[in-house]
DNA sequence: GGTCCGTATTGACAGTGTCAAGTCAATGGT
DNA sequence: ACCATTGACTTGACACTGTCAATACGGACC
């Protein structure tokens, strides 16, 4: 069931994925699907959970590094890692950060999972800025890497050189 | 006509914005806009075109005070327009960045006002940089200024500081 | 055996974008 | 003066969507 829904989620956008859609690929009438989810909503929850999560993961993973590499390296893995999820789901990406599409109050654990993510970035901000903190330090490496994701994937960066080259090139300048 | 699009698309996101509410509030029968408009991306892909001239005037404007100012007040100006546009027309913003709603080869007056705003960010590049250019530098810093803006809308930046304030810390961190 | 519950079905409703045909007034050419 | 054309609008339909309601089936448990 999720497995479909994440299917038409990766193949064809939001737009593709509709409950009846779900249904007719589970081969079942189009009502079936409430029965296991409330409704819509709810199916855009869960993927966005379980982005976030993964994100979480990968950026932990990134920020894990800092133990080997110096913090050169732990930055390179971190904007690797976020970039890299962007880039390897892009659709799951962009409907995570359209919070209008599944409401904070309803879904606690989609929220968490941001929670988490966020934990990661502040996490990576004390690793490289020797233990100090800021929100404004934290937000100028978030912005940077999401901003980067975003232009890849939906704006005017996307359209030249869509894989591995361009990505590096940036990777080098944000550290 | 496209009043009161921009109106349902400031009020209520893309969701809101239908044909027939608009034809509605037009007080007329729902295919009356059929006739202005082919279909309902022609609409969303003239206001997506107005939001990036609109953006581009501001980014060009923010260029011009490199007369006066010096190169930090041309960056503190050239973000100020852009997060600026971001923060006035959230809607708008979202919509410019989905290039789905909008294709390009069917709209290219878009196209070029999105190309528009791209100069204007190499051209700050140029001045910024004493004439040097590269993909990658104009990239880091419409990356930062978008991913901010992103984040203060639909990310977790937002809930806190919504306003003034978180906004210009973040801006003294850009330069 | 009877009851309950989870799963599925059928059928409806409102809302959407869009196509097809028809109405009606103003315009312009002969 | 007549007529064709054009543009703005209407009416009516179609397929699609999310969702509600009522109904059936089938196994688990007392």
């Amino acid at each position: 069931m999720l497995d479909t829904s994440r299917e038409l989620l990766a193949s064809g956008g939001l737009a593709a994925l509709s409950m009846r859609e779900v249904a007719r690929r589970a081969g079942v009438t189009h009502q079936a699907p409430y029965h296991h989810f409330p409704d819509k909503e709810s199916i855009v929850a869960e993927l966005v959970t379980e982005g976030f999560e993964e994100l979480a993961r990968r950026m932990a993973l990134a920020n894990d590094a800092a133990a080997e590499g110096g913090k050169p390296e732990v930055l390179r893995r971190a904007a690797e890692a976020y970039l890299g999820f962007a880039l390897e789901h892009p659709a799951v990406f962009r409907v995570m950060f359209r919070p209008e599409l599944c409401d904070a109050a309803r879904f606690p654990r989609a929220l968490a999972a941001a929670e988490r993510a966020r934990a990661e970035c502040e996490r990576l901000v004390r690793i490289v800025h020797d233990g100090r903190f800021s929100q404004a330090l934290a937000s100028m490496h978030w912005a940077h890497v999401h901003g980067l994701a975003c232009l890849v994937l939906d704006g005017p960066l996307g359209a030249e050189l869509p894989t591995e080259e361009a990505r590096r090139a940036h990777l080098m300048e944000a550290s």
